[in-house]
DNA sequence: CACCTAACGCACTAACTAGTTACTTACATA
DNA sequence: TATGTAAGTAACTAGTTAGTGCGTTAGGTG
């Protein structure tokens, strides 16, 4: 029995999980066209052959790839535990976390506007990511609900709506960071710009859903 | 003299302007590595030949094409006359600007996506591009300015953020409808679903800047 | 009408790129 | 310790792709 702390000369797991932090990181960077196979490879020490052992081919690697991302927002989502505390706490605790997931992760949002740019065609194929979506769906619906209840929410506001809105105003800022420092001739990017957006998404939100 | 109804076999604005059409819906539809040179051309009616000859080669292509698209857009907003109305006019006017624009013109948002993921690299060399965003800074700028004068806006928002905000809630559920459709399992796509997108944008601008 | 410039076209290339073939080797298990 | 299976490798291929060399031709100008 080999010992955990040995070398693995030979471990498929450990191989599949290189190649797809890999392929992260490249689908993230160049988009699916602009990522080269033989890159994922060399950057996981892996043999490409291997990609297309465990995968398939580039774009199942991709979808893959999208999954496994989905699959970390909505489990990281779960861990906020939106009902302990009251509506109002927890509508800002839901602003503060997209925003901050989105700087810690910044992979995903870049694999999503891969996947919308060939639109979403590969997630149209996949056959996890509908059951990952159901907890997430409903759990804007709640706290909306427990708002309306606790008398500081308007009743009138959609938890779709809202939701693509919270999501909308992080991700718009951080996916166009880049040409927005140039067109608003500020820089975007620094840590008090932030900072600052931060601030300001949490009023947005208030201002669109408190009473 | 030719005559203006004839067919002019040599036309060197009008091959660049054909050129322009097909690298614009190219490179919106494919992202930069996506889009092909051969299809341009073939696409343009054109021969691959003069893309180097007048653009040099892809990535000055793509560059002009995204300055195009710029200056497309700010010319249409200098157009829009905010200052002719009320301040609260003007904002919900500004709202359904900036998401007709972005409706009618879908290669905008991708395109401006791309440059993204290269993070501006191409803008950033871009010598007309400030001075093209001058002017469309300043409108919102005067246009907060008047409606607190009119006692009807809020004094705190910043002009940036607040532009930022209404092109994110429109760009945003446009770029991302696709996976949007599939995780929200509702079509985003639609005709019903664009209105009521946009109407709750205009509560969500309005609720944010009105007093 | 001759001339010259710039528009245009064909055919090519060198480098790249997703995917494959055929092989070797580590290791869990009998 | 023998062995079958799965992990891993190297070298290759067929097709693609951005970019070019060089020749042709339209048409405005002197």
């Amino acid at each position: 029995m080999p010992k955990i702390s040995d070398v693995r000369k030979r471990d498929a797991e450990a191989t599949k999980k290189r190649i797809l932090l890999s392929a992260k990181k490249a689908f993230a960077k160049k988009g699916l066209a602009g990522a080269r196979v033989d890159d994922i490879a060399e950057n996981a020490s892996a043999n490409k052959r291997m990609i297309y052992h465990y995968f398939g081919n580039k774009e199942a690697l991709f979808l893959k790839t999208l999954e496994d991302a989905y699959l970390d927002i909505r489990l990281a989502e779960q861990k906020l535990e939106l009902d302990e505390m009251p509506a109002k706490d927890a509508l800002d605790k839901l602003v503060c976390f997209t925003w901050n997931y989105y700087i810690e992760n910044p992979e995903f949002i870049n694999l999503v506007n891969s996947e919308n740019l060939h639109r979403a065609k590969h997630l149209k194929q996949s056959k996890i990511i509908n059951e990952i979506s159901q907890k997430f769906i409903s759990m804007v619906g709640k706290l909306l609900e427990r708002g309306v209840a606790e008398r500081v929410f308007r009743d009138d506001v959609d938890p779709i709506q809202l939701n693509i809105t919270i999501a909308a105003i992080g991700y718009y800022y951080l996916t166009n960071r880049h040409t927005g420092s140039i067109i608003y001739q500020r820089n975007l990017g620094s840590k008090e710009a932030y900072d600052e957006r931060l601030e300001f998404n949490l009023n947005t939100i208030r201002r669109l859903v408190h009473l």
